[in-house]
DNA sequence: GTGTCCGTTGACAATCAACCCAACATCGGC
DNA sequence: GCCGATGTTGGGTTGATTGTCAACGGACAC
């Protein structure tokens, strides 16, 4: 699912109109709209954040994850992690390693579960 | 090292003056001369990576390597990367995992045979 | 001294990102 | 039939990004 979906689709399951998502995040509610409809591109990160806020808010979700779904959904990249990225040049090469392939979410688990215990 | 002397660095190793190289990228020779003193911010991922291919060819490197370097160094993520994240949720919890360590080439090339032999 | 390479600088221009505002369309109740 | 809530659309605006162009300042060769 692209971006303009996922966003109406997490909206309306959080029962909120354009107007009201809107007024919390403190941009134009028509903006939304077009968002939506992708006839913009996807927000900036900060807005996406307070969206992200919002929904994980109603809908009881975590913040964190909610907002790196909807952050690279929209092509771009949490900027703490392009900051990671930046002091590991070896990471560039990893996930260029992974090329066309999606992997699991158990298969990074178990990546992140040797990291920790290293 | 910045981005502005290594850049400056690897087109004098290639024996190419700011107009030739500006020439064979097609951008204007002075805004090279900019980029290369700091004056203004680095170029986009397409010029940078019109500069990389001719350093690569000129230096006998990689040029997915070098574009690689260029890229970070000015700060940015390659736009295939941000892609390849899109696809893969689970790398981004991954690579939030790694916090604020940054990790060894040698590490990181463990992790990616792991990838290559599974 | 005068080409002619090379690099630097100041001023300007074009494009784009990220929004907002005014107006209109639709649809549900009452 | 109207009204309130909702969503859509056209048309700006503003600041940053991404460059170009005209002019100038050495160095060095002849």
């Amino acid at each position: 699912m692209e971006f303009p979906e996922r966003l109406r689709e997490l909206r309306r399951e959080a029962r909120l109109s354009q107007r009201s998502l809107a007024g919390r995040v403190n941009v134009d509610f028509t903006y939304l709209s077009k968002i939506e409809n992708g006839r913009v591109e996807p927000p900036s990160e900060i807005v996406l954040k307070n969206i992200s806020a919002v929904l994980a808010e109603e809908l009881e979700l975590d913040a964190m994850e909610l907002s790196d779904e909807l952050i690279t959904l929209a092509g771009k990249i949490p900027s703490d992690l392009a900051a990671t990225l930046a002091r590991n040049p070896g990471a560039v090469r990893f996930l260029r390693s992974l090329g066309d392939d999606v992997r699991s979410a158990d298969e990074w688990q178990k990546l992140i579960q040797g990291q920790e215990t290293e």
